[in-house]
RNA sequence: GGGGGAAUGGCGGAAUCGGCAGACGCAUCGGACUUAAAAUCCGAAGCCCGCAAGGGCAUGGGGGUUCGAUCCCCCCUUCCCCCACCA
């Protein structure tokens, strides 16, 4: 028996006597090829006797595996549209409805797309590998091979319990030795490019999670994964030359049609600053310090300079008299939390070292030229040179420096009229002209910059230079669940990579993975692995022990996802020349720096090397909003528990104490019981109410509270649409008039009225899919439903099934049950588009609006085509009594709108 | 402190271009059906005054442009997100 028909006849025989009578033996069978006449059909709208069923078909059907170029099956004529989504990490918690939001989105767009006749590319994977998989694993005890597993396995069920139309042919796992194997290769390609290096480097360390952590990953000075404070370490660690692509990756970012929130943020992260480089003597002979600053013009009002305390000139510059008082700042510096270091808004504080440098725009006897060396944690030792000239004039963290410590502040640069200066008290940092400054006097602040670097040039103290906020990216860490980096340490030294066709390098099985308390990598404590020999020259060599970061995987898996089974290369070029480059890309703004910089920077490398036709791997992004939930605090602002709180009409109350409680919005969380599970929702009331209620909580962009309580809208929408469609007088599957050989009617009376009511609907939806504002689809879905209820009769077998091929993408369960009951013998998800026509979206009569002064008094009915002096009477006799006793003095006629009298008296 | 986004009934939201604010849904109220309830169907409803006809006020607040502003411009308030001593 067929998993469906047994499906449908459990149900029924474990349901009540009641249910059991809406089961009713089907008549439509000579209809139905599909339907053996004996099957038992429901005239109720039960979602779980046909849901599941739906979903085993279009998968047997292979309706979403998605050809490439050379495979059987595979159109050249159809255009080619590449949906993804911003793969999910596999957590132990499951999904929730937040998750589901912009899954649910990228499906509809990726059915519509199919219906549209393009060949759709919609893949989905985990991104598996990286730091929480392994503490989850810690904690449970169990291998974190096992616990991805697990979780990836419930992932895809809640996944295809939504009904999502993935190619699940293509499901990737970057944990997966025949995933990173080519993460591995592709890795060997930066190396080989020089773009990867090892560097003794201070990065953060975190005691806690026992590794090192990119700078991206620790957020005032605790890691973004669980919140554990972090400090700096100098260790040997391998980086990726991601500066060396600056300057692309902002360039490119222009031609990208990405939201331009993520544009900015992108260009803020990479940070670029033109300025210069300045040498300042020291009163050691031959020694300089060199500062960076983006204003050479205030060079002039430069009166102190402060080094950062990891500065390496730190230990040699400071005096005896104040060693003691160095040391213990340069101490405290460094263990402080970066917490404290970091807080902007915190004192000013530093210590002098008792040495003077030499202002090279002064002569060598000029008193002004000679200036204190101080340090100050306010300077970074990772941007620039680490060094500063102060210009307490003109920067707000130097002016409240030297107030603090009593150091000259030298006014060089006037603002301009009417702004405040010096003069008043107050630090300016703008641009204006050049004063006190020699040679620059006078200059406006852009020339000035430029004649200072000549002038700096010709004394061969200084350069210009453009610096970057973005540093090397910090690619490995000292953990177990990542993969090895396929790199081999000869005796000599040298670093030589393993061979392309002994990739991958697997990761060993080790029982124990726990971090080392020193900070050595858990697989060096595997000898048997590290040692090896090197293969191309037969000596014995040791591994690298370290692994790649959790971001590694997802550099490249839009390129996989494109040849997930290629065990040749990483994908093949001809499936990179036909899918390339991503044409919408789904997620959350979360990622608007780091995944999609490491992910473009790794895209041109790719490019660079000839792996791939683009620039760039996404062409167009778009953020999903984030689902945030109701919660509820009492009148002291104590958030209390969902499953407290009872609804009483329009407020809310305690449950026990009847305590008048406010509704508030917040992120959803464990503690207030306000996470939504997609399964629970589905098992209530399906997966198509599910998949529309994502839909109608808003556009897809915006932040929007999840309700519960208005999901039974939804359902009682698709129950409505049921009932349009299912024979509610006979005992029929199908209303008669709408089987495949149903007489069409003629369209006039009310059958116009609904082919207009059609047409709009289409029209709405077409919209809809321009901005994702997939809600107003679903509304005028609703519409139509409605005007369909009030006239069941008139409602022709041609308008039914287009209405279900518009609605297919979205509900797309019902529609498949609804399509084949009348007939159809092809899935309806295999259907094509109706598209909204013009003549049915024109009336002949239009309501336009009276106006009298702007206020709307009135409307009245006119052709559509009547001309301005027509308009004009037909408003003249809806407005008599505003218009009476007054003077028109304008009249403004605006067709098929309205009709506005500005008068006066 | 900087950047981005937002603010519309009791709630979520709608309104292609500057042209009838509140579509669609939730919650609410009324009616029909029912012994009753549920479900369903039909209907009401922004707020204020009024028996009504009608009028006034309304898209966070204040100004401006316009015959006309949820929409464009300026100022302010609140909320959310991101980044925060980058010289």
């Amino acid at each position: 028996m067929p998993e469906w028909i047994r499906t449908v006849s459990d149900t029924v025989r474990n349901c009540g006597a009641a249910i059991l009578r809406a089961f009713r033996p089907l008549r439509a069978a000579p209809h139905s090829p599909r339907r053996p006449s004996d099957l038992p059909v429901s005239q109720l709208y039960e979602p779980k006797t046909f849901e599941r069923r739906w979903q085993e078909r279009w998968q047997e059907a292979g309706v979403f595996a998605a050809k490439n170029p050379g495979q059987p099956g595979f159109d050249p004529k159809a255009p080619k549209y590449y949906v993804l989504d911003m793969f999910p990490y596999p957590s132990g918690s499951g999904l929730h409805v937040g998750h589901a939001l912009g899954y649910v989105g990228t499906d509809i767009v990726a059915r519509r797309k199919r219906m549209e006749g393009f060949n759709v590319l919609h893949p989905m994977g985990w991104d598996a590998f990286g730091l929480p998989a392994e503490q989850y694993a810690i904690q449970t005890g169990k291998h974190p091979r096992e616990t991805t597993d697990e979780n990836t396995a419930n992932f895809r069920r809640q996944l295809k319990n939504i009904g999502l139309s993935y190619d699940w042919s293509r499901e990737v796992d970057t944990s997966h030795p025949t995933y990173y194997r080519w993460t591995q290769a592709l890795f060997l390609e930066l190396f080989e490019r020089g773009l990867a290096y090892q560097a003794e480097a201070s990065v953060w360390w975190c005691e806690e999670l026992k590794t090192v952590l990119a700078n991206e990953e620790v957020i005032n000075g605790r890691s973004e994964r669980g919140n554990h404070p972090c400090v700096r370490r100098p260790l040997k660690q391998w980086m990726l030359k991601i500066t060396a692509y600056a300057e692309r990756l902002l360039a490119d970012l222009d031609e990208l049609d990405w939201p331009e929130s993520i544009k900015i943020q992108q260009r803020e992260w990479i940070g670029r600053s033109e300025g210069a480089e300045v040498d300042f003597a020291l009163e050691m002979p031959g020694e300089t310090v060199t500062v960076f600053t983006t204003r050479p013009d205030t060079l002039w009002g430069a009166t102190f300079l402060v080094l950062s305390p990891e500065h390496p000139l730190v230990e040699r510059l400071t005096t005896s008299q104040q060693r003691s008082a160095v040391d213990e700042y340069v101490a405290l510096a460094a263990s402080k939390s970066e917490v404290d270091r970091t807080d902007a808004s915190k004192d000013k504080t530093g210590v002098f070292l008792g040495a003077y440098a030499r202002n090279p725009v002064f002569a060598a006897d000029d008193p002004r030229g000679r200036v204190p060396i101080w340090i100050a944690d306010y300077v970074l030792s990772t941007y620039g040179t680490g060094a500063i000239m102060s210009v307490p004039g003109h920067d707000e963290r130097d002016f409240e420096f030297a107030r603090k410590f009593d150091l000259e502040i030298r006014e060089v640069v006037q603002p301009p009229q009417g702004v405040k200066g010096l003069a008043d008290g107050a630090c300016f940092t703008g641009e204006g002209v050049a004063v006190n400054s020699g040679p620059i006097d006078g200059m406006p602040t852009k020339a000035g910059k430029q004649h200072a670097i000549a002038l700096l040039v010709g004394k061969e103290r200084g350069r210009a230079r453009i610096t970057y906020k973005l540093r090397d990216w910090l690619f490995s860490r000292q953990r177990y669940w990542g993969e090895p980096f396929p790199l081999l340490h000869k005796g000599d030294g040298s670093i030589v990579p393993v061979p392309l066709d002994e990739l991958p390098v697997v990761l060993p099985e080790m029982a124990d993975f726990k971090p080392a308390a020193d900070g050595s990598a858990p697989l060096a404590r595997v000898p048997e692995w590290v040692r090896t020999t090197d293969p191309t020259s037969g000596q014995p060599a040791r591994r690298d022990t370290d692994t790649m970061p959790g971001w590694a995987g997802s550099c490249w898996y839009w390129l996989r996802f494109m040849d997930p089974r290629n065990d040749r290369a990483a994908f093949a070029k001809e499936a990179e020349q036909y899918w390339g480059p991503v044409d919408l890309y789904v997620g959350g703004a979360a990622h608007a720096v780091m995944h999609l910089l490491y992910a473009r920077f790794w895209h041109k490398v790719f490019f660079d090397a000839g792996l791939v036709h683009t620039k760039e791997p996404f062409q167009r992004l778009f953020n999903q909003g984030m689902v945030t939930a109701f919660a509820y605090e009492d009148a002291t602002g104590r958030l209390v528990s969902s499953d407290e709180v009872e609804a009483r009409g329009d407020s809310y109350v305690k449950k026990l104490s009847g305590e008048p409680l406010q509704q508030i919005v917040t992120k959803m969380a464990k503690s207030l019981k306000n996470v939504e599970n997609p399964d629970d929702i589905i098992a209530e009331h399906g997966t198509d109410t599910f998949r529309l209620y994502e839909m109608f909580m808003g556009p897809l962009a915006d932040s929007k509270p999840w309700n519960t309580r208005d999901i039974p809208g939804c359902r009682r929408f698709l129950e409505r649409m049921w009932r349009v469609y299912v024979d509610q007088d006979g005992d029929a599957s199908i209303r008669p008039s709408l089987v495949l050989d149903a007489p069409e009617l003629p369209i006039e009376g009310d059958t116009a009225l609904l082919e207009r009511a059609l047409h709009k609907a289409m029209q709405r939806t077409e919209w809809s899919f321009q901005s994702l504002n997939l809600n107003t689809a679903v509304a005028a879905f609703m519409t139509f439903v409605n005007e369909a209820t009030r006239l069941p009769n008139a409602l022709t077998r041609s308008q039914a099934r287009r209405f279900l091929q518009v609605v297919a993408p979205f509900a797309p369960h019902v529609v498949e049950e609804l399509w084949s009951r009348m007939g159809e013998p092809e899935l309806a998800c295999r259907a094509d588009v109706p598209r909204a026509e013009e003549r049915w979206l024109v009336e002949d009569e239009v309501d336009i609006a009276v106006q009298v002064n702007g206020k709307l008094r009135g409307t009245a009915r006119v052709a559509r085509t009547a001309d301005k002096a027509a308009l004009e009477a037909a408003a003249r006799e809806t407005a008599t009594t505003q218009l009476a006793g007054k003077d028109v003095l304008k009249v403004v006629v605006v067709p098929g709108k309205l009709v506005n009298f500005v008068v006066r008296g």
